[in-house]
DNA sequence: AATTAGCACTCTGTATGTTTAAGTGCTAAT
DNA sequence: ATTAGCACTTAAACATACAGAGTGCTAATT
């Protein structure tokens, strides 16, 4: 035998004995156990533990020298020195990768889903919120909802109404049944009847080529050059202005005004949360909306479901919670939001992704 | 002297030395010092604190005696037995109702309210988002706003729009620009043009009548009986069923949707919520809405500011908290609501106060 | 008669030491 | 390769001592 031959040998026997990027199935074993036994107890698992709970018929020792080289390899650590191993992020992460079998949504919680989100006249707002409500019931942490951008929705019909002297309200409604309103002053008062006028011209359009509001926008400012009534210039300076921005961003909903938050009263009885600075970051955290909305927003664009476990190599600016959220579509009406459930990293994941699954999929079904 | 009149000046004395509903002026000044000393420190106060800081010139030893009797009384209370002083509820509240100077509202601050309440062109969701946000920044408490009650508030126009077959979308329009949305399905198809008559009728009746909603339906009622079209009976049913209720309640926002709450980023700072148990119920308190939702409640149909000093006895769902309400009321428009801000018992009373006055005023000047 | 100095007493919070239980890493034996 | 055994580490629970803050009461003073 080569002296090469030999090295790589002792390579691959190192990588199978512990292979970083796919632990061996004694490993899995391990770490599964670990991560499972402190779902339940919240508290360090140790040696012992495994040894005792786990199909391998091993002794604590041997769990102990392979929970020595999970920890060197970061998927486990000791709060301190002689206690037992708590997952880290990487190790969630590699456990919702690789080694989480998810539950199926139970169909007294399907029922329960479309009970609520399909009963009584609800407008996008009050099903937005509903939602929020109802993904903190069923999870037991905290729901959140982001509203879902308009830009790009279909229209359906635009209404413009005097309110008083040069005070005008815009009614604008999406195809999906979604309408947003706007008041706006304008320089030279317009009665009602032209103003009717100007709305009819808008729905033929609208009906015509059935267009977005950024669509619509276009056509506008297009027709404004062999604009002989001056009505097109009233309404890109007066309404434009008002109902979506200069620079092109339709800001449907405040910035501060798009996200709903489901009640977080069971979230905070969690045990990671009876330390107070945990709370109060907790608490900072969904309050101050900025970041939550941030990370909702890379789902919506992102077409999948997300998971973003908070560390503080990674999305640090959740560190210590977890965020799973999933996009809300709806290709005919071309409107598309994101959902969400923060919890602690010690999150009930098997249970909670499949809820998520089903939520955002019934609900892109609806919208 | 008879028995009687010596009997009556020693009840006379004792009412000097200690008058249960007005205090006199030595206890005024020492309760006021341990209050103001509270709000400074949040530790108990002791009597040499005050022998040393009140203008009266006063022992230690004759401080606490009269320390003794104001804890009599039910103003303060010994967190233990040999601790200093800290206000009870019925200190709070007579702090608030006798000895209190509140501060002027700053020309900072209200520069603030007016360009953070005017700008921009919102709609009444987000205005009301808005002062929750502005309550919370100013007081450093949380703000919370409870949306208007729109049954009485008159009516400017009403549009029926056909969004897919059966199903009709009703567009309402309030006087002051506030719109409300509501999708219904109907049994029987109707065409777009005929939904419009509807509609023209309707606006003939708001502006001829100037009513409110709960008027117009009263109108539709009375016009059922000599009604040849059946127009007004399929109204009734399919429009008055989804956009009012049965019992003459207009839910004009659901329940669950109807309170502002601002970021209590800053309220959790405070140290009486340092203890977990506290924390929680604050939490609790706001995320559940419908204990502040009931107590916003009243403040709204009171027409006054109102002061609710959580304890055990009284208003013993928010025990612990304070909340301070005022309502805002548009007189022309028939609208109404209020808003609050939540803080601890130990809040700065004179500051928040005259902030809650000046925003429900100028709220109410701008809805 | 009102006020106060003085003092014994009570309670909290902090520091300190002790013990127990849990769990580890390492070594030598299997 | 695995494990029994053991010395070691740490947190948590408990007991003890002690300083500091503040009280209520009594006797002395104004």
């Amino acid at each position: 035998m080569h002296l090469l031959q030999i090295y790589m040998k002792t390579l691959e026997e190192k990588a199978e004995k512990f292979n970083y990027n796919d632990l061996n199935e004694r490993s899995r074993e391990i770490l599964l156990g670990i991560i499972e036994g402190y779902f339940g107890t919240a508290s360090p698992v140790g040696s012992k533990f495994i040894a005792e709970s786990s199909k391998l018929n091993l002794s604590s020792a041997s769990i102990r020298n392979i929970m020595a080289s999970l920890e060197e390899a970061g998927y486990i650590y000791q709060p301190h020195f002689s206690a037992g191993r708590i997952p880290t992020a990487k190790g969630y992460k590699f456990y919702v990768d690789s080694l989480m079998k998810t539950e199926k949504i139970s169909i007294k919680e399907k029922e329960d889903i479309e009970i609520r989100l399909t009963s009584a006249n609800r407008d996008l707002n009050g099903i937005l919120n509903q939602v929020s409500i109802l993904l903190s019931d069923l999870s037991h942490y905290a729901g959140v909802v982001l509203a879902p951008d308009m830009s790009e929705a279909n229209l359906l019909h635009i209404e413009f109404i005097r309110i008083k002297e040069k005070n005008i309200l815009a009614i604008i409604v999406f195809a999906n049944g979604v309408t947003e309103n706007k008041s706006f002053y304008i320089t030279k008062d317009i009665k009602q009847n032209e103003l009717t006028r100007y709305s009819n011209k808008l729905n033929e359009i609208i009906e015509k080529k059935n267009c977005s509001l950024d669509g619509l926008k276009e056509i506008i400012i297009e027709e404004m050059h062999s604009d002989k009534e001056n009505f097109y210039s009233i309404l890109n300076m007066g309404i434009f202005s008002s109902i979506g921005n200069v620079s092109g961003y339709w800001d449907y909903k405040h910035y501060d005004n798009c996200l709903y938050v489901g009640p977080e009263g069971d979230l905070i009885e969690e045990p990671e949360f009876s330390n107070n600075e945990q709370i109060k970051f907790l608490i900072k955290t969904i309050s101050d909306k900025k970041n939550i909305i941030k990370l909702l927003g890379h789902t919506k664009n992102s077409k999948t479901k997300q998971i973003f476990i908070g560390s503080e190599d990674e999305w640090s600016e959740i560190s210590g919670l977890s965020l799973i959220t999933a996009p809300y579509i709806s290709e005919i009406n071309m409107i598309r939001g994101s959902i969400g459930i923060i919890g602690p990293l010690r999150m009930n994941y098997s249970h909670v992704i499949p809820i998520i699954d089903f939520v955002s999929e019934f609900l892109s079904g609806i919208i």
